[in-house]
DNA sequence: TATGAATGAGCGTTCATTCAT
DNA sequence: TATGAATGAACGCTCATTCAT
């Protein structure tokens, strides 16, 4: 009985899901409205407000899933063996997360634990960003004077670095992938040779 | 004549600023409102554009006062011999900038340069941060093999991700300066000891 | 300069108001919408809440307009000289606050002054009827051994009372002025014949 | 068998008055949410609706329940013998009635029978109040000009006129006893002294 | 009977920004 | 320069009631 109902529910989800994500696709995320969400659903406004605690939460989600996308695909190719393979492992998570400042703000405000019980999906995301760039740090080429997770934030640090002064700047796209690999080969090697 | 009215404009500017200040002192940077400002300087609310392109103009003339304070001090000391003096010698700067969740936000916002004629308050601090840090890392204590510049980005990025993941954890203040040290010693040495 | 500006509060506020009385008229108070109201005043809705406190606000203006013309009205005429006169006088102000169940709500609810310096527009009309009541009180065919101020609130708490049974009741228009007349006929006179 | 399931619903039932019974006595009766009953009662909010057919008619029986407890009282207690036992008399129900404004609103609206068939909780201690008064006016004191019935519906118009004042006014507790003793005996007498 | 997810329609709010005077 | 009324677009909320299971 409880699985039957658990099951509507979980369907309501998925609709007002499909209609953010059809959205989305559309007009991008900031264009998304709470109201159109719902008139794409084809449920009431206080539908959406009894599965998303508010907008940004389902923007969580949304963002959560496409990150965790990326991130499996990362994890599914063979670890990179140099730098270079690093920054272009990276690009496709860059790439996403500078595809609308909106987007950026959203993940850098949300991207850790407020509250221990309650990480919230792009909490999460970011967590297993952390084991992802473990994974590939046990390779041989890296610098051994640094724990791999102190060298796994710092890759953190500066890919946001990246794509943050990819904002300021008048906007030339793509992202700058030269300025990364000179972070990093800068972050991972204890010769790097800058060119 | 012309005279006369200059030295009213500043009259009104600088009862724009006093009335920003006060509300600041009183209840942080982010409960500041347009109306209570413009209420407070005994002004209407068109006179405040007048003044300020928009609200944030005057975040960044008042945020961008207190970071240039914070330099003055930093610029005057002698520069920092070793990696624990870099650390305590940001740790002013770290603090203003955690000191609210708003606060980061918005000098992370505009901490770059939009349009090169336009250049904001507070990315002219960044730049002059740029400054000072390359100033310190003239002395011996710092690896050779990667440019000053570069270097000077990272400490940006490496001190900004320290606040970053300090606003995430749930709130233990303060700021975690050993988590900095940590990315200091790997980012500027190429053998540091992290013991 | 201020009567300029005034000028303009003035003209929008009497967009509202037509607007307000052409839905009304249309369908009932009961059916006015905020939104409507501006769509049809072409105004914001923020412009709305800066004119009135809230939808009722609007409603106890209009209201409170209607029933002050019928208290000129009422003004205007001779005083009644029998109860059944006073009867006959009093049925338009009875018409119109048993027109909607809504209505009849809405002037009991704001009928009073609840704050001494916030006297709303109903609560004005209600010490007006007062003052209507006590003018045709003082005609001959009154009792003499009850001051006219009592005379009059019963007058109001009798006719309320007529009211309130008619909407309790199978909704038999029109409103019973027998049984007003009754009333009235006890409470004005010391030897009432009530047939 | 069927005794079986009436007992569970009974049962039912008694656990979500005595949840409302337990929100009222710490939050009055406003602050009365369908939700929170059924929390408290450990039921399903459909559940709720099975037992009542709205969220009034729960409040009907609570208040109804009150009411008849006063007028259990009222009725055991000898005949009021002067004008001011009555006020003396009526005085429990008045303060019962002036406790909160949503209690005022709710049970003048539900005082009358709005059809036959359905007479309310409310409605039917409103008609048992008229055999109160009555059984009060058979005494020798009062006018015989009026019939009884006539009175005792002027009674209930004059005290709850009193109530609706003492709302209006700035919340001067206690319930004017004074201005419905002075009511009363202008309904009641024909040669009332009101000095 | 019991369940509880879904409904629904409108209200009030927010507050930086604009523009006619 | 100064004024301040007007803008505006969406958000979040309310919460009693319904209905399919």
């Amino acid at each position: 009985m409880a699985k039957v109902i658990q099951k509507r529910t979980r369907e309501t989800r998925a609709r007002l899901m499909a209609a953010a994500e059809s959205i989305i696709a559309e007009g991008g995320f900031e264009a998304l409205r709470v109201e159109e969400v719902v008139a794409r659903a084809g449920t009431a406004k206080g539908t959406f407000f009894a599965h998303f605690k508010d907008k940004d939460a389902l923007m969580e989600k949304v963002i959560g899933a496409r990150i965790d996308a990326l991130l499996d695909e990362m994890a599914a190719k063979p670890a990179p063996r140099s730098i270079d393979d690093i920054v272009t492992a990276l690009m496709p998570l860059c790439t996403f997360m500078a595809s609308e400042r909106y987007v950026f703000d959203l993940i850098v405000r949300y991207s850790g634990v407020t509250v221990i019980e309650d990480v919230g999906e792009i909490a999460r995301t970011f967590e297993r960003q952390q084991t992802v760039f473990e994974e590939w740090l046990k390779a041989k080429i890296i610098r051994k004077d640094v724990p791999v997770t102190i060298l796994a934030e710092g890759i953190q640090a500066l890919y946001i670095q990246t794509i943050a002064l990819h904002f300021c700047a008048v906007h030339a796209k793509p992202i700058p992938r030269e300025r990364l690999r000179i972070y990093l080969t800068a972050w991972l090697t204890v010769a790097g040779d800058l060119t």
